[in-house]
DNA sequence: GTGGTCTAGACCACT
DNA sequence: GTGGTCTAGACCACG
């Protein structure tokens, strides 16, 4: 089974959806530094999806620096784990100040969003100190 | 100038906007319990959109329990400004529980993330009393 | 208080509710044979809707032979209690025969279905012989 | 021939009665669990009337749980017979309700109530051994 | 071709 | 003018 996964049913493009499990897979070093993405049409069969969709995902993961692709070669991984995994963390930090300025907008309180998020992290900041 | 307000560069839905944004302003006090909307004609002309987006909105609105509307009449309020609060932070905590778990498994910890959080509150909350 | 009543959320159109709630006053003894029906600028304004609504209406009641209208008098009640009554069983003993197809249809047996009509009836035929 | 039907001339709206003849395809076992719905553009055609009229249909569909579209795929029917058929008594049910309430509130005794339903079920319960 | 959103504009019941 | 349904047809992302 592939490590590339999507979901068809949410609404996000499925173009990034790719992307972003590509660079998710490079980050946990399932995929590494060097070795080759699988061929456009490999994965598109893989996935069940069309090769265009997968065509443009490869575009912009070498826009983004992620890949490379070589004629008649095939998309050589160019980024390491530690790259991509900053680039996602910049992504999701991002996603945090977003969700965080609209709850402060909306009138939920600092420790609130904490003890909100807390439930997320399994490692005893489940908001316990707060009570 | 209208209370409600959409942006077109946005990849949201438009007929989701006008939901969310009437039910902010509900939220906020701009929109009254027992008042009217305006007719879905005259939003869709405010806004420079189709009626039929409005009629979608409106219609979700309905569904949602926060207006009620009258063929030949109009569309009343009927959700107040707690209640609508109550929908939106429920929403919102929903959005902070998911970049929470997407921040705990790209390996970002709890305190950074309150500390990333912490900038959007304006008072000082950055994050240090978590340590 | 006025003893016809309206409920503009439905979907029934209004002068077909207007014509069903003036029968039924009728059967109930509340609305006499001989006496006169409101104007119809008196209903209209007692319900708050718009004249021609109740025009409507009250020439579907004079199609039916319920009220006769003597121009310049207002419209006076020709059928008895009775009457209306009747018409009123035929036009319900119409909609059980409609539902219960529907019920066969759906698979629903004779004794499901008078089981599930029995806690509409207040005189302990709740089904309670079935168990 | 295909299995859903409408009526242009019933007073129900037209996406409505998609829905119900759908539900009702899928309870008979004539549209099965994990098979396509026709493609909205396909069934509109068949049935002569607007795409975005089927696609309403489709969408009420979709929020009941019924079938799950997925763009650029087709609708898929998720739910099976025996979900369908329980959705369908309830509504019967509630149906059945409604017009005992009725009924009973016109002065029709349980009795004859039973006896008049007993014509829509062919095995001779025509309400007898009620009595 | 497929679903989904949106625009444009019609008709209806009712105000 | 008001909500609501429907028609006609466009564009988009995807197959």
């Amino acid at each position: 089974m592939g490590v590339i996964s999507i979901d068809l049913r949410k609404r996000q493009l499925i173009y990034e959806q790719i992307v972003e499990s590509v660079k998710e897979q490079i980050g946990r070093g399932v995929l590494l530094e060097n070795s080759y993405m699988p061929s456009v049409r490999a994965l598109a069969n893989e996935l069940g999806i069309n090769p265009n969709t997968i065509q443009k995902a490869y575009t912009e993961l070498e826009r983004q620096g992620v890949i490379q692709s070589v004629s008649g070669r095939g998309s050589i991984i160019v980024a390491n784990a530690d790259t991509v995994r900053g680039m996602r963390h910049e992504q999701i930090n991002a996603a945090i100040r977003k969700v965080a300025a609209d709850a402060a907008d909306a009138g939920i309180g600092y420790e609130d969003f904490c003890r909100e998020a807390g439930t997320a992290f399994g490692t005893g900041n489940d908001g316990k100190e707060k009570s």
